[in-house]
RNA sequence: GUGUCCGUAGCUCAGCUGGAUAGAGCAACGGCCUUCUAAGCCGUGGGUCGGGGGUUCGAAUCCCUUCGGGCACGCCA
């Protein structure tokens, strides 16, 4: 179904073109001027200098062209004003008539796609073993929603979290547990039966491995310590690095009992990541890894050798990546290290490979922190100068800002600890759950914990996630738990009450035994209803720009203007008392298929309603 | 040094494919609950859009320059 904005333009461009002028001129937006009219158009102006005639006579002309056209039908008022603008407003019946074709779309009008694309989010996802925290946050909440917009603008999307679980580090904790517990079966070379069932470790003991052995491989200097002592920990801490290599090497070479010992860790790290991203209502279609295409690393690495991709630079192998428009210096993508040893780009070019081969993606989103874009666009290049991804495989970079405490610096714990993504989720759904409580106790209600709790934790979620994806993802932004569990203006929970209040009047209505109708919209006369009518109108338009710019803020903009809209109208238009029958229908009908065009949005966003909160 | 992003109200941010009087939220102040949830609604105050040039009928928006800040720049991911 073609965009509101689209079609009041087709009807003006005819003008336009009847007119005697080019009609790409005629395209209307909104007013930025609501307090004169609803739409305008621009194109007189911007047409006065080739025409070399005053742009108010053109509008004139243009203006009475679309009056003796029937453009009555469209707009009820077509003003020409100073300079050359048209001032425009919609006539009611026109916008009824758009609603009632978007009422009757599942898609609310959202129009399908030309090209039906394959589409894959990659997660740039968490390393195993090492807790979630904020900065995972970011990754999730904005793939999942860009995941959600693609497949509602019709697209095939697949979301995989690919995981940071090959390299060094699993060789720390192997290392790191072989001495903690050498006498484990996994360290015996001679062993041939089947490995225990039972990981050797809680998920709480493999998050504290990590952490210690990373800090004995690479040991900083303390305070007061003496140069000696830190000499002596440093060669401490080197050979304990080449103990976790060797382990590294062992596992990649495919040692039993270091890959049994691996498939634990994978499983205790990862059953905890579900419980995290379930909590966050996030999901993967995908859940690979580095270590999923380990396998295929050699085969690629000799075909870019052979095909002669890639070379040796400083002993190590690399694919030139620079082009003769750069101005900026732009290192090669190296593909193994000098040690032979490959690292995260082969992985991620290995990955791309297998991508081409089982999926045959038009796209790959990745959403990664801002901090690698260099890295990724030295990816991007090395894969398609490789033929590792064909010329026309659009390769995305969603960079995504840091997220900041109240001083501007990454947010951490009080006590300066990263912060859990976990403890975080904790305190927002605490807060809330005492701002329900509280609110159920002053008006005397009745309260059911649980219930309570399972709405706390909804209004949480939607707290945290549009607390996030309402600011620009590219941007750094400041994670202030007071503003987000005071839910006060342009936020999630402000989001969610407004459609609770409108479920509420829908449920009172059917109450006294009519029924919600979305079909019988009438044409608007109030201010109000107009104002929230033309809101509605926009929906689809906002979906497909948010697709198209990968921008779930601007869903988000959205939104909130209709809550705006929303709130007002119910506040000032009594419905449930309204005596006329046909003015209560239509207003019913409006609310109905605003709830829709609120569920919709939400979704895409990625969190939910509930029924009362 | 090279590149890149950013600088808009006291604070947090929109607006940036050029349009009329630069918008929200928070904070401040003033109204509105016997009537569909006050997590709300209505209103007031608050800005040389970092500075300076330029292009244009018209610039927060485009170009140049300058100041200030973040980030990244071959064997980490």
């Amino acid at each position: 179904m073609k965009e509101f904005l689209t079609v009041v333009s087709e009807t003006m461009q005819e003008a336009f073109e009847k007119a005697g002028y080019p009609k790409e001129s005629g395209r209307v937006s909104i007013s930025n001027r609501p307090d004169l009219c609803q739409l305008q158009c621009n194109g007189a102006m911007a047409l006065a200098k080739q025409e070399k005639k005053p742009p108010f006579e053109i509008a004139e002309k243009i203006a009475q062209t679309l009056k003796d056209n029937g453009g009555e039908q469209v707009f009820s008022m077509i003003d020409v004003v100073k300079p050359g603008f048209l001032n425009l407003n919609v006539s009611q019946e026109f916008v009824k008539g758009y609603l009632e074709k978007m009422a009757a779309d599942e898609k609310l009008g959202m129009e399908p796609p030309e090209k039906q694309k394959t589409i894959i989010v990659d997660y740039g996802g968490p390393n195993v073993a090492k807790p979630l925290h904020v900065g995972h946050l970011r990754s999730a909440v904005i793939g999942e929603s860009i995941k959600r917009i693609a497949r509602f603008a019709g697209h095939n999307v697949t979301g995989d979290i690919h995981m940071g679980d090959w390299g060094l580090q699993m060789g720390l904790i192997i290392y790191e547990v072989m001495q903690r517990q050498p006498e484990l079966v996994y360290f015996d070379d001679s062993f041939e039966g089947e490995y225990p069932k039972e990981a050797p470790f809680t998920i709480s003991e493999l998050e504290e491995i990590y952490p210690t052995a990373s800090k004995k491989a690479n040991p900083k200097k303390e305070e007061g310590e003496s140069d000696e002592a830190f000499a002596a920990r440093k060669e401490a801490g080197d050979l304990y690095k080449a103990g976790a290599m060797e382990c590294t090497k062992k596992l990649q070479d495919g040692q039993r009992g270091y890959r049994a010992l691996w498939d634990h860790i994978m499983a205790v790290s990862v059953a905890d990541m579900k419980k995290n991203y379930v909590n966050l209502n996030v999901d993967f279609d995908l859940w690979n890894g580095e270590s999923t295409v380990h396998d295929r690393i050699p085969a690629m690495v000799k075909r870019l050798r052979e095909e002669g991709y890639a070379h040796e630079s400083e002993g190590a192998l690399v694919i030139d990546v620079k082009e003769e428009t750069d101005t900026k210096e732009m290192p090669p993508c190296m593909v193994l290290k000098s040690d032979g040893a490959s690292l995260y780009n082969t992985t991620d070019l290995a990955t791309l490979e297998m991508r081409k081969e089982e999926n045959a993606p038009d796209q790959v989103i990745y959403v990664v922190d801002k901090r690698q874009s260099l890295y990724f666009e030295q990816i991007f290049r090395a894969a398609k100068k490789s033929k590792i991804v064909d010329d026309n495989t659009k390769l995305d970079f969603l960079g995504f800002g840091t997220v900041n405490g109240k001083d501007g610096k990454p947010y951490k714990t009080r006590d300066g600890g990263v912060m859990r993504l976990s403890m975080l989720i904790e305190q927002i759904r605490e807060a809330m759950l005492n701002k329900i409580l509280e609110n159920k106790k002053s008006s005397g209600a009745a309260v059911d914990e649980e219930q309570a709790k399972e709405t706390a934790n909804m209004v949480a979620l939607a707290a945290i996630k549009y607390g996030d994806l309402s600011n620009q993802a590219a941007k750094d932004y400041i994670f202030d738990v007071d503003r987000f569990t005071s839910f006060e203006g342009d936020t999630g929970p402000y989001i969610l009450y407004t459609m609770v209040r409108i479920k509420s009047i829908l449920a009172k209505y059917e109450q006294i035994g009519k029924k919600v109708d979305e079909a019988t919209l009438i044409a608007a006369a109030g201010e109000e209803e107009t104002q929230l009518a033309l809101a509605m109108t926009r929906f689809n338009a906002v979906a497909r720009t948010a697709y198209e710019e990968l921008a779930p803020h601007k869903i988000c903009a959205y939104v909130y203007e209709l809550a705006n809209e929303a709130n007002r109208f119910y506040h000032s238009t009594k419905i449930i008392d309204e005596s006329d029958e046909t003015k209560q229908k239509g207003y019913v009908a409006l609310l109905a298929l605003a709830e829709r065009i609120f569920e919709c949005c939400i979704a895409l966003l990625g969190f939910d309603a509930p029924e009362r909160m």
